[in-house]
DNA sequence: TCTGGGGTCCTAGGACCC
DNA sequence: TCTGGGGTCCTAGGACCC
């Protein structure tokens, strides 16, 4: 059997954040836990040892389900779920607040522990990553003789290594590509591992759901469920002259070889973020005009933050963007370009105030985002402020109300 | 019962320059 | 006397992902 030329890890952890919180409250194993919430409830425990929890059915107000443990799935609870849907389902379920600190350092501890394993790790996030095993001594030497039985033995050792480090366990698909690699780890799931050759493509890849490819998202799938493709194979084997009619050249093509499970994205063990961002949705829908001044301490507060998150990752950028998400969720965007990197909350915020002349307040507001991108490395020189910017255009009407 | 917060990438039109 | 062509930057929106 020929040996493909590359072997890609997926590796993904196990219901992530529910899990690392039963590490802290074990006594919940087993029971439909939810994490979520604006600010939820952290358990308390009373005078006699036992513990009070949050309900799901006592919750009120905006916010989404996190994460759920696979108790609470069973019950129909999922990840960005409204919480009130949720506690229609499922309202015995217990609510934790979020602990980002903590998924934070697990982050850390588990990709230590497969870097120890196998070094060429692309970070996709907190919870998942991919890995190339192509060079790793143990696959390499299989060759020849037991190309998947090599490859298996160091999954063990990965999920090994971050079961010691974490106490956590994760699924890890292997393929010859992301592609897949990211499919076939969701078919064994948790705790499971699976590896696929490009032989298998028809018998475990075709019959799935066209959504279970990864850049195949809501509308896509909406829309080719509609011109009559609901499985990866029924893609796999549509004209892809047709695919491009419907779909333009550039994504038709993609379905295409997507299908046939090719993709030759190497894994990238190292970026440079592009945009940096603060955003928040409020409690109720705020009115522009009534609102105003609770709107501008809002703006404010972002831009704050915006600044210290920079000052942090010590970078300084020139385009400045907003994001106003209005009832209805209709949403909105203004960029300005500055001529020189801005890092400063002072700078953000007027530059913000630019933007803001140039949308109209006929709805109320339920978001409100600010966001820095054309980023550059800050140097050490610091914060001599940036002279006011004044954008390159002549000044928009004047426009109010401007908070 | 409406739908979080942090991102990336793509498209498309217009400005502007050579 | 009605009309180039390419390249790059900027802006707005949208799809998608974790």
């Amino acid at each position: 059997m020929p040996q493909p030329d590359r072997w890609i890890a997926h590796l993904d952890m196990d219901a992530f954040y529910a899990s690392v919180e039963l590490l802290r409250y074990p006594q919940l194993k087993g029971q439909a836990v939810v994490i979520g919430g604006r600010r939820a409830d952290a358990p308390q425990q009373r005078a006699d040892g036992s513990w009070h929890y949050a309900r799901l059915r006592d919750y009120t107000g905006r916010g989404v389900v996190t994460t759920s443990t696979y108790a609470a799935r069973d019950l129909g609870v999922f990840s960005a779920m409204g919480l009130m849907k949720a506690a229609l389902r499922a309202p015995d379920a217990i609510l934790l607040p979020a602990d980002f600190d903590s998924y934070r350092k697990y982050s850390r501890l588990f990709k230590a522990a497969v870097a120890e394993v196998a070094p060429v790790i692309e970070d996709r996030g907190i919870d998942e990553i991919y890995i190339d095993l192509t060079d790793v001594p143990g696959v390499r030497d299989a060759v020849g003789h037991d190309p998947l039985g090599g490859v298996k033995a160091i999954a063990r050792e990965i999920k090994n290594s971050v079961g010691r480090a974490t106490g956590l366990t994760c699924s890890i698909g292997i393929t010859p590509n992301k592609l897949l690699s990211k499919v076939a780890s969701e078919l064994d799931k948790p705790d499971g591992i699976t590896v696929l050759t490009m032989e298998d493509l028809p018998g475990r890849i075709w019959p799935l759901a066209v959504r279970k490819i990864n850049g195949i998202g809501p509308k896509a799938g909406d829309k080719l469920v509609k011109l009559g493709l609901e499985t990866v194979g029924d893609i796999a084997a549509a004209d892809p002259r047709w695919l491009i009619e419907q779909f333009g050249d550039s994504y038709g093509t993609w379905l295409h070889h997507a299908s046939h499970g090719r993709d030759s994205r190497p894994v990238v063990t190292h970026s440079e973020p592009v945009s940096v961002s603060r955003e928040t949705t409020f409690e109720r829908d705020l009115h522009a005009v009534h609102d105003r001044a609770l709107l501008g301490q809002i703006m404010d507060d972002l831009c704050e933050r915006l600044a210290n998150d920079l000052e942090r990752k010590r970078y300084a950028g020139k385009t400045v963007g907003i994001k106003l998400r209005f009832e209805g969720f209709v949403t909105v965007t203004r960029d300005l370009t500055l001529k020189t990197a801005i890092r400063n909350a002072a700078d953000i915020r007027a530059a913000v105030g630019q933007c803001l002349k140039r949308v109209t307040f006929d709805k109320r507001l339920r978001l409100m985002g600010v966001r820095i991108s054309n980023l550059s490395h800050a140097g050490q020189e610091v914060a001599a402020r940036a002279s006011v910017n004044s954008p390159g255009t002549a000044a928009a009407p004047e426009n109010l109300p401007l908070f």
